[in-house]
DNA sequence: GTAGGGTTAG
Protein backbone atom coordinates (compact mmCIF):
# COMPACT_ATOMS: atom_id res chain seq x y z
CA UNK A 1 0.00 0.00 0.00
CA UNK A 2 2.68 2.31 -0.44
CA UNK A 3 1.37 3.68 -3.41
CA UNK A 4 -1.56 4.86 -1.36
CA UNK A 5 0.50 6.18 1.50
CA UNK A 6 2.11 8.94 -0.73
CA UNK A 7 -1.05 9.93 -2.21
CA UNK A 8 -1.15 13.97 -2.35
CA UNK A 9 -3.70 15.54 -0.83
CA UNK A 10 -6.99 17.18 -2.81
CA UNK A 11 -5.41 20.05 -3.33
CA UNK A 12 -3.55 18.90 -6.21
CA UNK A 13 -6.49 19.44 -8.87
CA UNK A 14 -4.67 22.79 -9.35
CA UNK A 15 -1.76 21.32 -10.40
CA UNK A 16 -3.57 20.10 -13.32
CA UNK A 17 -2.89 23.56 -15.56
CA UNK A 18 -1.44 22.80 -18.86
CA UNK A 19 2.30 25.06 -19.06
CA UNK A 20 1.45 27.87 -21.50
CA UNK A 21 5.29 28.83 -22.40
CA UNK A 22 6.02 25.78 -24.54
CA UNK A 23 4.09 22.92 -25.70
CA UNK A 24 7.68 20.71 -25.92
CA UNK A 25 7.73 20.61 -22.31
CA UNK A 26 6.24 17.38 -21.10
CA UNK A 27 2.35 18.30 -19.65
CA UNK A 28 2.59 17.49 -15.76
CA UNK A 29 0.30 15.16 -15.17
CA UNK A 30 -1.81 15.40 -11.51
CA UNK A 31 0.06 12.73 -9.13
CA UNK A 32 -3.12 11.10 -8.13
CA UNK A 33 -3.06 10.36 -12.01
CA UNK A 34 -0.01 9.55 -12.21
CA UNK A 35 -0.65 6.64 -9.14
CA UNK A 36 -4.05 5.56 -11.09
CA UNK A 37 -1.70 4.29 -13.93
CA UNK A 38 0.27 2.51 -11.46
CA UNK A 39 -2.21 0.17 -10.03
CA UNK A 40 -1.96 -2.92 -9.79
CA UNK A 41 -5.01 -4.69 -8.29
CA UNK A 42 -8.46 -3.74 -7.44
CA UNK A 43 -7.74 -2.21 -3.60
CA UNK A 44 -5.48 0.58 -5.10
CA UNK A 45 -7.50 1.71 -7.68
CA UNK A 46 -11.21 2.02 -5.23
CA UNK A 47 -8.48 4.57 -2.83
CA UNK A 48 -7.22 6.46 -5.88
CA UNK A 49 -10.79 6.46 -6.88
CA UNK A 50 -11.47 8.36 -3.56
CA UNK A 51 -8.68 10.45 -4.26
CA UNK A 52 -10.54 11.54 -7.55
CA UNK A 53 -13.64 12.10 -6.46
CA UNK A 54 -12.72 14.16 -3.67
CA UNK A 55 -10.21 16.42 -5.54
CA UNK A 56 -12.86 17.13 -7.71
CA UNK A 57 -10.31 15.48 -10.65
CA UNK A 58 -13.19 13.23 -11.33
CA UNK A 59 -15.30 15.58 -12.93
CA UNK A 60 -13.24 16.09 -16.02
CA UNK A 61 -14.32 13.14 -18.79
CA UNK A 62 -11.27 12.22 -19.55
CA UNK A 63 -10.16 11.63 -16.07
CA UNK A 64 -12.88 9.41 -15.68
CA UNK A 65 -12.39 7.70 -18.88
CA UNK A 66 -9.07 6.63 -17.35
CA UNK A 67 -10.44 5.60 -14.02
CA UNK A 68 -12.58 3.37 -15.75
CA UNK A 69 -9.82 2.18 -17.81
CA UNK A 70 -7.96 1.16 -14.71
CA UNK A 71 -10.79 -0.65 -13.43
CA UNK A 72 -11.05 -2.94 -16.85
CA UNK A 73 -7.10 -3.81 -16.15
CA UNK A 74 -7.80 -5.20 -12.70
CA UNK A 75 -10.92 -6.76 -14.22
CA UNK A 76 -13.69 -5.27 -12.08
CA UNK A 77 -16.40 -4.73 -14.93
CA UNK A 78 -19.04 -3.97 -12.67
CA UNK A 79 -17.11 -1.32 -11.35
CA UNK A 80 -15.91 -0.32 -15.15
CA UNK A 81 -19.58 -0.52 -15.59
CA UNK A 82 -20.31 1.68 -13.21
CA UNK A 83 -18.03 4.75 -14.09
CA UNK A 84 -18.73 4.40 -17.54
CA UNK A 85 -22.59 5.06 -16.68
CA UNK A 86 -22.04 8.31 -14.87
CA UNK A 87 -20.01 9.66 -18.00
CA UNK A 88 -22.24 12.12 -20.13
CA UNK A 89 -21.18 11.88 -23.25
CA UNK A 90 -18.33 9.09 -23.27
CA UNK A 91 -15.58 9.26 -25.75
CA UNK A 92 -14.23 6.96 -27.74
CA UNK A 93 -11.36 6.21 -25.78
CA UNK A 94 -14.23 5.59 -23.18
CA UNK A 95 -15.83 3.23 -25.57
CA UNK A 96 -13.03 1.21 -26.34
CA UNK A 97 -12.21 0.21 -22.58
CA UNK A 98 -15.85 -0.40 -22.37
CA UNK A 99 -16.46 -3.11 -24.76
CA UNK A 100 -12.88 -4.50 -24.30
CA UNK A 101 -14.10 -4.82 -20.13
CA UNK A 102 -17.12 -6.66 -21.67
CA UNK A 103 -15.03 -9.22 -23.54
CA UNK A 104 -13.48 -9.60 -20.38
CA UNK A 105 -15.86 -9.98 -18.30
CA UNK A 106 -16.96 -12.64 -21.12
CA UNK A 107 -20.27 -10.75 -22.24
CA UNK A 108 -19.09 -10.15 -25.78
CA UNK A 109 -22.53 -9.89 -26.71
CA UNK A 110 -23.02 -6.56 -24.57
CA UNK A 111 -19.99 -5.21 -26.10
CA UNK A 112 -21.02 -5.69 -29.81
CA UNK A 113 -24.69 -3.53 -28.02
CA UNK A 114 -22.16 -1.14 -26.82
CA UNK A 115 -20.04 -0.60 -30.43
CA UNK A 116 -23.77 0.13 -31.86
CA UNK A 117 -24.42 2.86 -29.60
CA UNK A 118 -21.07 4.07 -30.20
CA UNK A 119 -21.69 4.47 -33.81
CA UNK A 120 -25.49 5.83 -32.61
CA UNK A 121 -23.74 8.59 -30.93
CA UNK A 122 -22.22 9.62 -33.90
CA UNK A 123 -18.61 8.56 -32.54
CA UNK A 124 -16.18 7.55 -35.11
CA UNK A 125 -14.31 4.07 -34.34
CA UNK A 126 -11.10 3.82 -34.64
CA UNK A 127 -8.44 0.98 -34.57
CA UNK A 128 -8.72 0.05 -30.98
CA UNK A 129 -12.93 -0.17 -31.07
CA UNK A 130 -12.36 -2.44 -34.29
CA UNK A 131 -9.93 -4.72 -32.53
CA UNK A 132 -12.02 -5.47 -29.47
CA UNK A 133 -15.40 -5.52 -31.49
CA UNK A 134 -13.51 -8.00 -33.76
CA UNK A 135 -12.54 -9.95 -31.11
CA UNK A 136 -15.99 -10.34 -29.34
CA UNK A 137 -17.55 -11.40 -33.14
CA UNK A 138 -15.07 -14.24 -32.73
CA UNK A 139 -16.12 -15.59 -29.39
CA UNK A 140 -19.53 -15.38 -30.63
CA UNK A 141 -18.58 -16.86 -34.08
CA UNK A 142 -21.34 -13.87 -35.42
CA UNK A 143 -19.72 -13.94 -39.13
CA UNK A 144 -22.38 -11.74 -40.02
CA UNK A 145 -21.65 -9.31 -37.50
CA UNK A 146 -18.24 -9.37 -38.10
CA UNK A 147 -18.57 -8.85 -42.26
CA UNK A 148 -20.72 -6.13 -41.57
CA UNK A 149 -17.70 -4.20 -39.20
CA UNK A 150 -15.42 -5.18 -42.22
CA UNK A 151 -17.56 -3.69 -44.57
CA UNK A 152 -17.54 0.02 -42.17
CA UNK A 153 -13.80 -0.56 -42.01
CA UNK A 154 -13.79 -0.76 -45.93
CA UNK A 155 -16.39 1.71 -46.40
CA UNK A 156 -14.97 4.46 -44.37
CA UNK A 157 -11.62 4.29 -46.11
CA UNK A 158 -9.79 3.27 -42.45
CA UNK A 159 -6.38 2.62 -42.69
CA UNK A 160 -6.34 -0.77 -40.35
CA UNK A 161 -2.96 -1.93 -38.55
CA UNK A 162 -1.55 -5.20 -37.54
CA UNK A 163 -3.99 -5.36 -34.86
CA UNK A 164 -7.39 -4.56 -36.81
CA UNK A 165 -5.88 -6.74 -40.00
CA UNK A 166 -5.03 -9.95 -37.31
CA UNK A 167 -8.33 -9.43 -35.66
CA UNK A 168 -10.32 -9.65 -38.88
CA UNK A 169 -8.48 -12.59 -40.00
CA UNK A 170 -9.24 -14.39 -36.21
CA UNK A 171 -12.73 -13.25 -36.77
CA UNK A 172 -13.30 -15.17 -40.32
CA UNK A 173 -11.28 -18.08 -39.25
CA UNK A 174 -13.94 -19.11 -36.09
CA UNK A 175 -15.58 -20.88 -38.80
CA UNK A 176 -15.35 -23.31 -41.80
CA UNK A 177 -17.41 -21.41 -44.14
CA UNK A 178 -15.62 -18.30 -44.00
CA UNK A 179 -12.20 -20.04 -44.05
CA UNK A 180 -11.51 -18.66 -47.31
CA UNK A 181 -12.20 -14.92 -46.82
CA UNK A 182 -9.30 -14.76 -43.74
CA UNK A 183 -7.16 -16.01 -46.54
CA UNK A 184 -8.33 -13.08 -48.85
CA UNK A 185 -7.54 -10.73 -45.90
CA UNK A 186 -4.43 -11.80 -45.33
CA UNK A 187 -2.89 -11.35 -48.83
CA UNK A 188 -4.75 -8.14 -49.13
CA UNK A 189 -2.33 -6.70 -46.60
CA UNK A 190 1.63 -7.09 -48.09
CA UNK A 191 3.47 -6.72 -45.32
CA UNK A 192 4.52 -9.25 -43.42
CA UNK A 193 2.22 -9.46 -40.72
CA UNK A 194 3.23 -12.18 -37.68
CA UNK A 195 0.93 -11.59 -36.11
CA UNK A 196 -1.65 -11.85 -38.52
CA UNK A 197 -0.11 -15.20 -39.71
CA UNK A 198 -0.59 -16.48 -36.32
CA UNK A 199 -3.85 -15.71 -36.03
CA UNK A 200 -4.63 -17.82 -39.74
CA UNK A 201 -2.61 -20.47 -38.26
CA UNK A 202 -4.39 -21.05 -35.32
CA UNK A 203 -7.86 -20.55 -37.38
CA UNK A 204 -6.45 -23.25 -39.57
CA UNK A 205 -5.85 -25.63 -36.93
CA UNK A 206 -9.05 -24.98 -35.07
CA UNK A 207 -10.98 -26.01 -38.53
CA UNK A 208 -8.88 -29.43 -38.80
CA UNK A 209 -6.82 -28.21 -41.35
CA UNK A 210 -3.65 -28.89 -40.30
CA UNK A 211 -1.28 -29.40 -43.41
CA UNK A 212 -2.68 -26.05 -44.25
CA UNK A 213 -1.10 -24.43 -40.92
CA UNK A 214 2.12 -25.85 -41.18
CA UNK A 215 2.51 -25.15 -44.72
CA UNK A 216 1.79 -20.91 -43.46
CA UNK A 217 4.09 -21.89 -40.38
CA UNK A 218 7.00 -23.42 -42.50
CA UNK A 219 7.23 -20.41 -44.84
CA UNK A 220 7.12 -17.68 -42.21
CA UNK A 221 9.94 -15.24 -42.18
CA UNK A 222 9.46 -14.15 -38.69
CA UNK A 223 8.00 -17.01 -36.39
CA UNK A 224 7.57 -15.25 -32.82
CA UNK A 225 6.94 -17.77 -29.94
CA UNK A 226 3.27 -17.39 -30.73
CA UNK A 227 3.81 -18.96 -33.67
CA UNK A 228 5.45 -22.05 -32.11
CA UNK A 229 3.00 -22.32 -29.88
CA UNK A 230 0.18 -22.11 -32.05
CA UNK A 231 1.25 -25.18 -34.16
CA UNK A 232 2.32 -27.00 -30.79
CA UNK A 233 -1.29 -26.53 -29.56
CA UNK A 234 -2.59 -26.75 -32.79
CA UNK A 235 -1.52 -30.40 -33.08
CA UNK A 236 -1.97 -31.46 -29.54
CA UNK A 237 -5.93 -30.66 -30.26
CA UNK A 238 -5.49 -32.40 -33.35
CA UNK A 239 -4.61 -35.70 -31.58
CA UNK A 240 -1.05 -35.22 -33.17
CA UNK A 241 0.48 -35.88 -29.97
CA UNK A 242 4.07 -36.54 -31.53
CA UNK A 243 4.28 -34.04 -33.95
CA UNK A 244 3.69 -31.68 -31.14
CA UNK A 245 6.81 -32.78 -29.34
CA UNK A 246 8.48 -33.09 -32.19
CA UNK A 247 8.15 -29.81 -33.21
CA UNK A 248 8.22 -28.50 -29.68
CA UNK A 249 11.86 -30.03 -30.06
CA UNK A 250 12.51 -28.82 -32.94
CA UNK A 251 11.67 -25.64 -31.46
CA UNK A 252 14.11 -26.08 -28.56
CA UNK A 253 16.62 -26.99 -30.57
CA UNK A 254 17.03 -24.51 -33.79
CA UNK A 255 14.74 -21.52 -32.72
CA UNK A 256 15.80 -18.33 -31.92
CA UNK A 257 12.85 -17.78 -29.72
CA UNK A 258 12.86 -19.27 -26.40
CA UNK A 259 9.17 -20.98 -25.04
CA UNK A 260 6.33 -19.15 -23.07
CA UNK A 261 4.10 -20.70 -20.61
CA UNK A 262 1.30 -21.75 -23.06
CA UNK A 263 4.03 -23.75 -25.41
CA UNK A 264 4.83 -25.47 -22.18
CA UNK A 265 1.44 -26.51 -21.35
CA UNK A 266 0.41 -27.81 -24.74
CA UNK A 267 4.23 -29.75 -25.27
CA UNK A 268 2.80 -31.28 -21.62
CA UNK A 269 -0.39 -32.45 -22.92
CA UNK A 270 1.18 -34.11 -25.58
CA UNK A 271 3.30 -35.76 -23.28
CA UNK A 272 0.10 -36.52 -21.26
CA UNK A 273 -1.39 -37.84 -24.20
CA UNK A 274 1.52 -39.96 -25.47
CA UNK A 275 2.41 -41.35 -21.58
CA UNK A 276 6.28 -39.60 -22.52
CA UNK A 277 7.22 -39.12 -18.83
CA UNK A 278 10.80 -39.04 -19.47
CA UNK A 279 10.30 -35.49 -21.50
CA UNK A 280 7.43 -34.28 -19.44
CA UNK A 281 10.28 -34.18 -16.44
CA UNK A 282 12.26 -32.81 -18.87
CA UNK A 283 9.98 -30.14 -19.21
CA UNK A 284 9.31 -29.65 -15.49
CA UNK A 285 13.34 -29.26 -14.72
CA UNK A 286 13.13 -26.66 -17.87
CA UNK A 287 10.38 -24.78 -16.63
CA UNK A 288 12.50 -24.51 -13.10
CA UNK A 289 15.54 -23.59 -14.70
CA UNK A 290 14.43 -20.83 -16.38
CA UNK A 291 13.10 -19.70 -13.21
CA UNK A 292 9.54 -19.75 -14.51
CA UNK A 293 6.95 -19.41 -11.67
CA UNK A 294 4.78 -22.38 -11.51
CA UNK A 295 1.07 -20.64 -11.90
CA UNK A 296 -1.97 -22.35 -11.72
CA UNK A 297 -2.25 -23.15 -15.74
CA UNK A 298 1.31 -24.92 -15.90
CA UNK A 299 0.83 -26.57 -12.59
CA UNK A 300 -2.06 -27.96 -13.96
CA UNK A 301 -0.76 -29.38 -16.86
CA UNK A 302 2.28 -30.58 -14.90
CA UNK A 303 -0.39 -32.56 -12.61
CA UNK A 304 -2.01 -34.33 -15.77
CA UNK A 305 1.22 -35.09 -17.29
CA UNK A 306 2.06 -36.57 -14.17
CA UNK A 307 -0.86 -38.53 -14.02
CA UNK A 308 -1.54 -39.92 -17.64
CA UNK A 309 2.21 -40.87 -17.65
CA UNK A 310 1.80 -42.94 -14.34
CA UNK A 311 3.50 -40.97 -11.64
CA UNK A 312 0.36 -39.45 -9.72
CA UNK A 313 3.05 -39.39 -7.09
CA UNK A 314 4.77 -36.69 -8.83
CA UNK A 315 2.02 -35.04 -9.64
CA UNK A 316 0.45 -34.90 -5.83
CA UNK A 317 3.71 -33.18 -5.35
CA UNK A 318 3.33 -30.42 -7.82
CA UNK A 319 -0.28 -30.00 -6.22
CA UNK A 320 0.79 -30.05 -2.68
CA UNK A 321 3.08 -26.94 -3.69
CA UNK A 322 0.99 -24.82 -5.77
CA UNK A 323 -0.55 -21.84 -3.55
CA UNK A 324 -3.44 -21.39 -5.38
CA UNK A 325 -5.54 -24.60 -6.67
CA UNK A 326 -8.25 -23.30 -8.87
CA UNK A 327 -11.25 -25.87 -9.77
CA UNK A 328 -9.45 -27.22 -12.51
CA UNK A 329 -6.64 -28.18 -10.58
CA UNK A 330 -8.57 -30.03 -7.92
CA UNK A 331 -10.35 -31.56 -11.41
CA UNK A 332 -6.48 -32.74 -12.46
CA UNK A 333 -5.62 -34.10 -9.02
CA UNK A 334 -8.87 -35.92 -8.24
CA UNK A 335 -9.46 -37.68 -11.63
CA UNK A 336 -5.56 -38.59 -11.32
CA UNK A 337 -6.22 -40.74 -8.24
CA UNK A 338 -9.76 -41.87 -10.11
CA UNK A 339 -7.70 -43.00 -13.13
CA UNK A 340 -4.83 -44.38 -10.26
CA UNK A 341 -7.65 -46.41 -8.60
CA UNK A 342 -7.26 -44.26 -5.12
CA UNK A 343 -11.29 -43.64 -4.54
CA UNK A 344 -10.41 -42.91 -1.28
CA UNK A 345 -7.78 -40.70 -1.92
CA UNK A 346 -9.96 -39.02 -4.45
CA UNK A 347 -12.75 -38.95 -1.15
CA UNK A 348 -10.05 -36.98 0.73
CA UNK A 349 -9.04 -34.70 -1.97
CA UNK A 350 -13.26 -33.71 -2.63
CA UNK A 351 -13.59 -32.76 1.10
CA UNK A 352 -10.39 -30.82 1.30
CA UNK A 353 -11.36 -28.97 -1.89
CA UNK A 354 -15.16 -28.09 -0.04
CA UNK A 355 -13.19 -27.02 2.80
CA UNK A 356 -11.28 -24.90 0.83
CA UNK A 357 -14.29 -23.18 0.08
CA UNK A 358 -14.15 -24.45 -4.15
CA UNK A 359 -17.61 -24.86 -5.45
CA UNK A 360 -17.55 -28.50 -7.20
CA UNK A 361 -19.18 -28.70 -10.46
CA UNK A 362 -20.43 -31.38 -13.14
CA UNK A 363 -17.23 -32.63 -14.24
CA UNK A 364 -15.85 -32.82 -10.13
CA UNK A 365 -19.04 -35.09 -9.55
CA UNK A 366 -17.79 -37.43 -13.07
CA UNK A 367 -14.10 -38.23 -11.44
CA UNK A 368 -15.63 -39.02 -8.33
CA UNK A 369 -17.96 -41.37 -9.95
CA UNK A 370 -16.05 -43.10 -11.91
CA UNK A 371 -13.42 -43.75 -9.37
CA UNK A 372 -16.23 -45.00 -7.30
CA UNK A 373 -16.93 -47.10 -10.65
CA UNK A 374 -13.22 -48.31 -10.91
CA UNK A 375 -13.35 -49.16 -7.06
CA UNK A 376 -16.46 -50.91 -7.20
CA UNK A 377 -18.33 -48.79 -4.09
CA UNK A 378 -21.50 -48.73 -5.27
CA UNK A 379 -23.11 -47.24 -1.76
CA UNK A 380 -20.25 -44.54 -2.33
CA UNK A 381 -21.76 -43.60 -5.76
CA UNK A 382 -25.31 -43.30 -5.04
CA UNK A 383 -24.68 -41.41 -1.99
CA UNK A 384 -21.98 -38.98 -4.26
CA UNK A 385 -24.82 -39.11 -6.55
CA UNK A 386 -27.35 -38.09 -4.53
CA UNK A 387 -25.15 -35.17 -3.28
CA UNK A 388 -24.59 -33.68 -6.46
CA UNK A 389 -28.27 -33.52 -7.24
CA UNK A 390 -29.59 -32.52 -3.82
CA UNK A 391 -26.69 -30.38 -2.08
CA UNK A 392 -25.18 -28.57 -4.99
CA UNK A 393 -27.87 -28.41 -7.34
CA UNK A 394 -26.15 -29.98 -10.39
CA UNK A 395 -28.63 -31.70 -12.80
CA UNK A 396 -27.38 -35.33 -13.59
CA UNK A 397 -26.07 -35.51 -17.36
CA UNK A 398 -26.05 -38.28 -19.10
CA UNK A 399 -22.27 -38.99 -18.17
CA UNK A 400 -23.31 -38.81 -14.56
CA UNK A 401 -25.71 -41.57 -15.47
CA UNK A 402 -23.05 -43.52 -17.90
CA UNK A 403 -20.82 -43.78 -14.37
CA UNK A 404 -23.81 -44.79 -12.33
CA UNK A 405 -24.52 -47.85 -15.09
CA UNK A 406 -21.22 -48.43 -15.26
CA UNK A 407 -20.28 -48.79 -11.77
CA UNK A 408 -23.59 -50.75 -11.11
CA UNK A 409 -22.81 -52.88 -14.02
CA UNK A 410 -19.55 -53.82 -12.81
CA UNK A 411 -20.32 -54.57 -9.53
CA UNK A 412 -23.00 -56.83 -11.06
CA UNK A 413 -26.03 -55.40 -10.42
CA UNK A 414 -27.12 -55.92 -13.36
CA UNK A 415 -31.65 -55.21 -12.52
CA UNK A 416 -30.53 -52.25 -10.98
CA UNK A 417 -28.32 -50.79 -13.33
CA UNK A 418 -31.39 -51.77 -16.34
CA UNK A 419 -33.87 -50.07 -13.95
CA UNK A 420 -31.82 -46.93 -14.01
CA UNK A 421 -31.25 -47.06 -17.65
CA UNK A 422 -35.18 -46.90 -18.15
CA UNK A 423 -35.73 -44.50 -15.94
CA UNK A 424 -33.40 -42.20 -16.89
CA UNK A 425 -35.40 -38.70 -17.98
CA UNK A 426 -33.46 -38.47 -21.53
CA UNK A 427 -32.70 -40.94 -24.49
CA UNK A 428 -29.89 -43.24 -23.63
CA UNK A 429 -26.72 -43.09 -25.34
CA UNK A 430 -24.61 -45.48 -26.91
CA UNK A 431 -22.24 -44.67 -24.07
CA UNK A 432 -24.92 -45.92 -21.36
CA UNK A 433 -25.94 -49.39 -23.77
CA UNK A 434 -21.86 -49.76 -24.39
CA UNK A 435 -21.51 -49.60 -20.49
CA UNK A 436 -24.11 -52.20 -19.99
CA UNK A 437 -23.25 -54.31 -22.63
CA UNK A 438 -19.63 -54.79 -21.30
CA UNK A 439 -20.80 -55.22 -17.96
CA UNK A 440 -23.31 -58.04 -19.28
CA UNK A 441 -20.06 -59.70 -21.01
CA UNK A 442 -18.14 -59.45 -17.67
CA UNK A 443 -20.98 -61.60 -15.94
CA UNK A 444 -22.61 -63.44 -18.58
CA UNK A 445 -26.03 -61.96 -18.60
CA UNK A 446 -27.23 -62.60 -22.14
CA UNK A 447 -30.03 -61.29 -21.81
CA UNK A 448 -29.50 -57.83 -21.15
CA UNK A 449 -26.64 -57.75 -23.52
CA UNK A 450 -29.01 -59.08 -26.49
CA UNK A 451 -31.11 -55.76 -25.30
CA UNK A 452 -28.10 -53.73 -24.83
CA UNK A 453 -26.88 -54.96 -28.67
CA UNK A 454 -30.06 -54.28 -30.40
CA UNK A 455 -30.16 -50.53 -28.58
CA UNK A 456 -26.34 -50.19 -29.87
CA UNK A 457 -27.95 -51.16 -33.22
CA UNK A 458 -30.39 -48.81 -33.50
CA UNK A 459 -28.76 -46.36 -32.45
CA UNK A 460 -26.87 -45.82 -35.63
CA UNK A 461 -23.17 -47.19 -37.33
CA UNK A 462 -21.63 -49.10 -34.53
CA UNK A 463 -17.91 -49.22 -33.75
CA UNK A 464 -16.08 -52.40 -34.85
CA UNK A 465 -15.28 -52.75 -30.91
CA UNK A 466 -18.66 -52.99 -29.96
CA UNK A 467 -19.51 -55.62 -32.25
CA UNK A 468 -16.37 -56.76 -31.20
CA UNK A 469 -17.78 -57.07 -27.34
CA UNK A 470 -20.82 -58.34 -28.31
CA UNK A 471 -19.18 -60.97 -30.37
CA UNK A 472 -17.07 -62.11 -27.14
CA UNK A 473 -20.04 -61.60 -25.40
CA UNK A 474 -22.16 -64.77 -27.38
CA UNK A 475 -19.16 -66.64 -28.05
CA UNK A 476 -18.39 -67.24 -23.83
CA UNK A 477 -22.64 -67.08 -23.31
CA UNK A 478 -22.10 -70.55 -25.82
CA UNK A 479 -24.33 -68.76 -28.87
CA UNK A 480 -21.56 -69.90 -31.49
CA UNK A 481 -23.51 -69.01 -34.43
CA UNK A 482 -24.62 -65.33 -33.40
CA UNK A 483 -20.78 -65.04 -32.66
CA UNK A 484 -19.51 -66.33 -36.00
CA UNK A 485 -22.67 -64.10 -37.52
CA UNK A 486 -20.67 -60.76 -35.76
CA UNK A 487 -17.10 -61.96 -36.46
CA UNK A 488 -18.68 -62.01 -40.42
CA UNK A 489 -19.89 -59.07 -39.85
CA UNK A 490 -16.91 -56.98 -38.83
CA UNK A 491 -14.98 -58.84 -41.55
CA UNK A 492 -17.14 -58.55 -44.27
CA UNK A 493 -18.03 -54.11 -43.55
CA UNK A 494 -14.27 -53.65 -42.87
CA UNK A 495 -14.78 -52.67 -39.43
CA UNK A 496 -11.33 -51.32 -37.91
CA UNK A 497 -11.17 -52.35 -33.78
CA UNK A 498 -8.49 -50.57 -31.95
CA UNK A 499 -6.26 -52.89 -30.02
CA UNK A 500 -4.49 -52.48 -27.22
CA UNK A 501 -1.53 -50.28 -27.02
CA UNK A 502 1.47 -50.11 -24.43
CA UNK A 503 4.06 -46.95 -24.64
CA UNK A 504 7.68 -47.75 -23.13
CA UNK A 505 9.90 -44.37 -23.40
CA UNK A 506 13.66 -45.24 -23.43
CA UNK A 507 16.16 -42.47 -23.56
CA UNK A 508 13.15 -39.87 -24.91
CA UNK A 509 11.69 -42.01 -27.62
CA UNK A 510 8.63 -43.21 -27.15
CA UNK A 511 7.67 -46.58 -28.62
CA UNK A 512 4.49 -47.98 -28.84
CA UNK A 513 3.44 -51.63 -29.31
CA UNK A 514 -0.19 -52.93 -30.55
CA UNK A 515 -1.17 -56.32 -28.74
CA UNK A 516 -0.57 -59.15 -31.43
CA UNK A 517 1.09 -56.89 -34.04
CA UNK A 518 4.90 -57.11 -34.75
CA UNK A 519 5.81 -54.09 -36.52
CA UNK A 520 8.18 -52.42 -34.45
CA UNK A 521 11.33 -51.18 -35.99
CA UNK A 522 13.44 -53.18 -33.91
CA UNK A 523 11.47 -56.49 -33.65
CA UNK A 524 14.48 -58.54 -34.88
CA UNK A 525 16.20 -57.43 -32.27
CA UNK A 526 13.65 -58.08 -29.45
CA UNK A 527 12.88 -61.00 -30.50
CA UNK A 528 16.45 -62.34 -30.37
CA UNK A 529 16.66 -60.60 -26.69
CA UNK A 530 13.21 -62.57 -25.91
CA UNK A 531 14.34 -66.16 -27.60
CA UNK A 532 17.78 -65.55 -25.72
CA UNK A 533 15.81 -64.63 -22.32
CA UNK A 534 16.98 -61.76 -21.63
CA UNK A 535 13.64 -59.85 -21.59
CA UNK A 536 10.22 -61.12 -21.17
CA UNK A 537 6.77 -60.37 -22.67
C1' DG B 1 -4.29 7.20 -23.32
C1' DT B 2 -6.29 1.32 -24.86
C1' DA B 3 -4.61 -4.21 -28.07
C1' DG B 4 -2.56 -10.36 -28.92
C1' DG B 5 -1.49 -14.97 -30.74
C1' DG B 6 -1.27 -20.11 -27.13
C1' DT B 7 -3.40 -23.66 -22.16
C1' DT B 8 -5.16 -27.58 -18.26
C1' DA B 9 -10.14 -32.09 -15.59
C1' DG B 10 -14.66 -36.75 -17.95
Amino acid sequence: MAIIAALAPPSLANQNKLPSFSSKIPVRMPTTLVFLQMCSNFQEVRQVHAQLVVSGLLDRPPNAGRLLQSYVTVSQIYHASSVFDRISCPDVFAYNNMIRGLILGKCPNNSLLLYNKLLLDGLKPDNYTYTFVLKACSQLSAIFEGRQVHCRIVKAGTAIDTHVHSSLIHMYSSSMDSLVCAEQVLAGFPEENTLAKNSLISGYLSQGEVEKAREMFDNMLEKDDASWSAMIAGYTKNGMSAEALGLFQKMMMISEVSPNEATLVSSLSACAHLGALDQGKWIHAYADKIGAKISVTLGTALIDMYAKCGSIEHGYEVFKKMPHKDLVAWGVIISGFAIHGQAEKCFELFDDMVANGTYPNEIIFVAILSACSHAGYVEMGYQYFYQMVHEYGIRPSIEHYGCMVDLLGRAGRLAEAEELIMSLPEKPNSVIWGALLGACRMHNDLRRGNLAFKHLTELGPMSGDRYKLAGLMFAKAGEKETATKIRKLIRENDLETTRGLSFIEIDGVVHDFEAGTINHSKYNEIYKMWGEGLIDF
